[in-house]
RNA sequence: GUGAGAUUAGCUCAGCUGGUUAGAGCACUGGUUUGUGGUGCCGGGGGUCGCGGGUUCGAAUCCCGUAUCUCACCCCA
């Protein structure tokens, strides 16, 4: 007698997509792909593993990324390797790899496919999950910036996604660590009345602090220095220009001066597309300006900006058009017509879906299943087309029927 | 990583305070006076009650552990 021992299941937070969902799914690539071609992104693929210092240096040892959820391991020639966690430093350490910041100009590049985070899952957020994302090198112009948002903006308005925009500038190296230094300085000054996380956050990432949850450290920081009140000359005015650029195209934005993109690499312009109906992981889309990352890698300074989309959590959201029926059905009547039935359905599947009943059945069994199919066309051969060598077709959505020589079909 | 809830058929869920062969709807499948469907009628298969222990004469039901999911925190897409 065989025993069943332990089933064998996903790893927990790794799901697998098929079906209705891969339908979702691939809808989603699929316009989020046509879109990024009209904006004049290229696709790019790069691998899952990559050197963990390569996320170290982008990401930032400070994030939570890189500090507790990366599957890093060492390999057996004995590189310190991680599945990457997230699409931007792949690309542009392709970029520098192959030396489009010495070839100069203009590259833009979109990706998707699965990242992996070591988290705790839980509704929209998975182990392995996957991120449909664009990175334009190059352009150092506040209105590129905008044209992510807008793009963003076409993938979730053609998806039937609404959303709302938070919008925020993280600033430059000029303005941004002198910033830092006074925000440091004040949430010092009040230690005493602040929450264990805030404590923690003011050596990881202070800026968070100003979102904390916690009531009593929120009124301690009502008097906090605003980042946006501290903005350089030419972050304040990129920032206005963003801000005009939004207005002007009909993009409705909140400013959000608590928005702190998780990853050290971004400065100026941030953004994040947040969703009301799908619980408390919100954010659908991030992005924003990383004018630094590419030098921080060894590259020369080049200017970006770019954004990733999380896909499982948009999968809910989107509006699937009716899908068209579209292909045949095809089935025989009596046992000796099921070959040629085989046969004619061989040479039709050269244009176009056939899907076949092996088994003989009466009519009525047969329009039964090609509706169960959600084919087009039912087409059946019994006894007498099989004399007549013709075949029976009906349009299962007008409703229409004729009998035609098997030739023609 | 911390705290809380859930886990019964492929899916959505009933199953009261422990008591004989664990139910429903949908789905699947077969038949339906024998060539006209998606919405008729009748039947059928399918459950290690998440997994592992314990208490008990007896556990889907009570207790402990564990896995997974969900929610919140944290963080992020």
């Amino acid at each position: 007698m065989i025993r069943r021992k332990l089933m064998i299941s996903s790893l927990r937070g790794m799901n697998d997509i098929l079906s209705e969902d891969y339908e979702r799914f691939t809808y989603f690539i699929n316009t989020a792909t046509k879109i990024a071609g009209r904006y004049g992104f290229h696709f790019i693929e790069t691998p899952l593993l990559e050197e963990t210092s390569l996320f170290k240096r982008s990401v930032g040892e400070s994030s939570d990324i890189v500090g507790k959820e990366m599957y890093q391991f060492i390999d057996k020639g004995d590189n310190d390797v991680c599945l990457r966690p997230e699409g931007t430093a792949g690309v542009v350490r392709a970029f520098i790899q192959k030396k489009l910041d010495r070839a100069g100009g203009i590259h833009r590049f979109f990706y998707h496919g699965a990242m992996f985070r070591y988290e705790r899952p839980q509704k929209g957020r998975l182990r392995q999950f996957h991120q449909f994302g664009v990175e334009s090198f190059g352009v150092e112009s506040v209105y590129e910036d905008a044209a992510m948002i807008m793009m963003v903006s076409d993938i979730l308005e053609t998806l039937g996604i609404g959303y709302r925009l938070q919008l925020n500038s993280l600033g430059c190296k000029e303005c941004m660590p002198p910033y830092r230094n006074k925000l440091v300085k004040f949430v010092k000054e009040c230690e005493e009345g602040i929450c264990e996380d805030c404590i923690r956050r003011v050596d990881t990432n202070p800026i968070r602090v100003l979102d904390c949850k916690n009531g009593s450290c929120q009124e301690l920081y009502v008097g906090a220095p605003k980042l946006l009140h501290h903005l350089c000359e030419s972050c304040e005015s990129d920032f206005n220009t963003l801000k005009k650029i939004l207005n002007d195209n009909k993009i409705e934005y909140e400013i959000n001066t608590n928005l702190v993109r998780g990853l050290d690499y971004y400065s100026k312009t941030a953004f994040e597309f947040v969703s009301d109906d799908i619980g408390s992981q919100s954010a659908i889309a991030g992005g924003g300006r990383y004018d630094r990352l590419v030098e921080f890698l060894d590259g020369r300074p080049t200017p970006a900006v770019g954004f990733a989309m999380g896909i499982e959590r948009l999968m809910e959201l989107i509006k699937m058009p009716q899908a068209a029926k579209k292909g045949y059905y095809m089935g025989a009547m009596d046992d000796e017509c099921v070959d040629t039935v085989v046969q004619i359905a061989h040479k039709k599947r050269k244009t176009d879906t056939v899907i076949i009943d092996y088994k003989s059945k009466n009519l009525k069994n047969h329009l039964k299943a090609a509706d169960k199919a959600g084919v087009k066309y039912c087409a059946v051969i019994g006894s007498n087309e099989m004399k007549d060598k013709t075949i029976w077709i009906k349009n299962l959505e007008d409703k229409t029927e004729n009998t035609i020589p098997i030739m023609e079909f």
